[in-house]
DNA sequence: CAATCGATAACAATCGGTTGCCAAAAGTTG
DNA sequence: CAACTTTTGGCAACCGATTGTTATCGATTG
């Protein structure tokens, strides 16, 4: 039988070296207080002495937990998802824990098969910007620990950016310039932020008196703002709100590609407020949220380190707020 | 003891209903060829029938083999890695392994104590742009199986993007443009890369006759730009050449908020060719090569999956292209 | 001085697969 | 039909740690 990969010490090695049993090794290690203080301080001078360290996977095989969480998002070259990414992975380490990553391409299938293959692996999921269905996420979340990132659902944990007072900000803002018919760019058909920011520019649009019309979908991408921009460009509105700051940001450039001013013909606003929100140009007005507090929240969630135990599932609403920068301005006449 | 999460299916559960051994099924499933096809196959239905999957842990602790790999960047919200993330994920999961993720904060100690928890739990790992020494990459290499990122190192796999063609391509461009002084805004101490990026600037513009200064390091952050661009400015070299894209656009937007006409008063040019590099103000010309193929590479040669298993250690140097932009010009007279 | 009690350490089962070896069954040949 | 070869399936050990249970030892106490 091949060995496993260097030959590490382990604990029968620490037990023979030090003369004791080997479950005397492990209490001393893991479990001060069973074993004599003597005894104790011994078996870690040897298995320091020897270099031992822990097998991960013969201690995960009794107990079924790994100490390892995995993180999936629909699009890991999407800049929005680095802060969570991000803020996943501090939590998780500061856990002693270990983060895997995945990517699910969009693809609410490679979710659930990734979940799956990982099932047995890791102590728990974070899927943030699920593509999967309600049903399927419940279903889901009945067999596995499982909490959700920008994506609410009954019964199961989750952290969310506020949408709705979020999209209020934008509505606000853009009606507070004079603009009276805005267009939303719609994401992906599967994607429930999306239908919820469509729900809330409605709403708040009908509330300010202001048109509303939802063009598209669009690929959530730079290389969708080509038609989404084209589109609303055709479509008259004064101010365009994309799904998110990757699709206003390629809108940005064939406006200019097309001469199109903005925000003196045209006002943008995007959502995410990502990495290049600040320096495209002109400067995108975008809605901000704490994603990065919403990485470590999640985790949190997850792992039952935060909150009194309560019966509820605990559903997180982060604050939100708008970053006004100079892609809005006032409606032209 | 605690019963793994959910009380999956085990293989004894599948001998069971299928009325034969464990070897059986266990032969039936991964093992095709020392087990009768019919048996076989009524095995595989069985199997699905239960909702069978084998328990990943149970079957890496006797091979020592937990189809996992683990990818180390310095700097986990910096764009220019997501490229390489990106890649080693793909190529990750077309190897049917698992990827994991850690950052390590531009710290040599986390790299190796990072390395030191998850040893056992990976198969491998994959350093991007490590901070360690030299002497310490060469002792962990000879403990796991390991594979660098943008360092090479005698007797270590490694992939490369081309810095001295590269550079070249860079000081060629400036010099092109009448540039007859440079600046080096450099990186982190500890970057192998800053190292080999200015001694290939200083020894490319001593042959085009320009002169060559180093100065810094920055933190090489958009937060860093500020100081550098001053820096620059003071110096009174008429071209920039940044550690890296970050840098620059901190950079750009000092000089913006300073009055400083890029590219007419100065020229700036960064590495990397990250995301936003092509929509900042004024879009920055970088150097520019492919990360997502070098994160690919790196995954392949660690699998063991590319290669003739040539005896030598594989280098993998991938060409680079200067992506030229707006923020460099002519030099101011 | 003996009985009892508590602290400490050892034994052994267990987690869920994999695999070397052997035995039984099936098939082949003289 | 017997002897022999080839499949095929089962037994059992093993990976490295954890943990419930039991044995042992010394100390305390009636």
């Amino acid at each position: 039988m091949a060995r496993g990969a260097g030959n590490r010490p382990t604990i029968y090695d620490v037990a023979r070296e030090a003369g004791v049993a080997t479950s005397t090794v492990s209490r001393a290690l893991a479990n001060p207080g069973r074993v004599n203080a003597r005894t104790r301080q011994h078996i870690i001078e040897v298995a320091e002495r020897l270099g031992y360290h822990t097998n991960p996977i013969a201690r995960a095989l009794p107990s079924g937990r790994t100490q390892t969480v995995a993180l999936f998002v629909s699009d890991i070259t999407n800049p929005h998802f680095f802060g969570i990414i991000r803020g996943a992975e501090q939590q998780t380490r500061a856990a002693g824990r270990t983060l895997i990553l995945g990517d699910t391409e969009e693809s609410p299938d490679l979710e659930s098969s990734n979940v799956e293959q990982l099932t047995g692996s890791v102590d728990g999921f974070v899927i943030a910007a699920s593509r999967m269905s309600d049903e399927e996420i419940g279903e889901l979340a009945g067999r596995h620990r499982l909490t959700l990132i920008s994506r609410q659902i009954e019964g199961v944990p989750s952290v969310i950016v506020d949408h709705e007072d979020g999209t209020r900000q934008i509505i606000e803002h853009l009606a507070s310039l004079g603009h009276t018919s805005v267009a939303y760019l719609a994401g992906p058909r599967r994607s429930w932020i999306a239908a919820k920011r469509w729900q809330a520019i409605r709403a708040t649009a009908r509330q300010f008196g202001i048109r509303a019309a939802r063009l598209g979908p669009f690929p959530p991408a730079v290389r969708g703002g080509a038609a989404a921009a084209d589109a609303v460009f055709g479509h008259g509105a004064t101010a365009a709100i994309a799904h998110n700051d990757l699709l206003a940001i390629g809108m940005l450039r064939r406006f200019a590609d097309r001469g199109v001013q903005v925000p003196k013909d045209i006002s943008v606003v995007g959502y995410d407020d990502i990495f290049g929100a600040d320096f495209c140009s002109p400067p995108l007005t975008t809605l901000a949220g704490q994603f990065e507090e919403a990485g470590r929240l999640a985790v949190d969630l997850l792992l039952g380190t935060r909150g009194s135990g309560s019966a509820r599932t605990p559903q997180v609403v982060l604050p939100s707020h708008l970053a006004i920068r100079q892609s809005t301005g006032p409606a032209p006449r």
